[in-house]
DNA sequence: AGGTGATAAATGCAATTGCATCAATCTTGA
DNA sequence: TCAAGATTGATGCAATTGCATTTATCACCT
């Protein structure tokens, strides 16, 4: 009986793609905000999901749902968001452990600022590299990689 | 005159799975990794471009062209890696900066031991998730988003 | 009500990363 | 030849991350 010793190149072809693409845009897109003396893109994907929530913000808990960040991980983005001023973290009524977190005005000003960089390496590292028809099919294979698959 | 606020929705929907699904993938591998006791990728991707150097070796600049890391990540990583007995440090005849890094016969068997595990995850994680030819076209794709772009 | 386990969030400590800089060697050009 | 600059690799120090554990509260079950 054999046993499959590695899985069919293709496979390792998109996956190696995968892992070395993301990786050299993601430091690109931070590359781009250090320059402009912005935080990092950690920053933003939490200021993003809060700015979305509106004034009744997120828990903690619900922004690790939608950020995959470690738990303690969190913990510090948000005490460090919160020293410099961006997020207000509130007491919940009706959980003593919790907290509620909501964008400050000053976290509204700095998502806009951080957005104004990030949408123009979106814009620059993708947008101009494939078409619009190219960019759905992308995000409609990726899609099928998520754990649980994306239909679209 | 109208300044361009924000890229197409196509850009910021494929850029936003690219990052999510490929962070995410690559911590499923690595948890798989960890959980056999066996180091990162990191260690992977290293011992893996060494493997196909040979017996000449590769010189750490060369490593980090191949893999991305920062010159001083791999610097520390070849420490460790060394320090494991994975790989030895020779000195290289024409330039008394360098060195030449080699994989050990204990490296080539962690390499192997990992691959078991890696390759599992691959072949889990994205060939069973899409065809081949849906892989293929994922290949493709991501390669034009390279720099610089692949032609396949 | 009271005990038990689950959940929310924080934290001490070790390992890793990022940044800046350093030391050593090499290359080039006057 | 030798000074100036570039390249190779390492390292001190601060910031961040990972891991394990802790604290506090909640939910459930008897």
């Amino acid at each position: 009986m054999i046993e499959k010793a590695t899985p069919p190149p293709e496979a390792i072809k998109a996956w190696a793609r995968l892992m070395r693409v993301s990786r050299q845009l993601f430091e690109q897109a931070e590359e781009a905000l250090k320059e402009s003396g912005l935080p990092a893109l950690a920053w933003y994907d939490v200021l993003h999901e809060l700015a979305e929530a509106g004034e009744e913000g997120l828990r903690p808990f619900q922004l690790i749902e939608r950020t995959l960040f470690a738990q303690y991980n969190m913990s510090r983005l948000l005490a460090r968001l919160q020293a410099d001023g961006l997020v207000e973290k509130l007491k919940v009524a009706d959980d003593g452990r919790g907290q509620t977190i909501r964008i400050s005005a000053k976290g509204r000003e700095m998502r806009r600022r951080m957005w104004a960089v990030y949408g123009r390496s979106i814009a620059e590292l993708v947008g101009t590299k494939l078409t619009a028809e190219e960019l759905e099919a992308l995000a409609s294979l990726l899609g099928q990689l998520r754990f649980p698959p994306a239909d679209d």
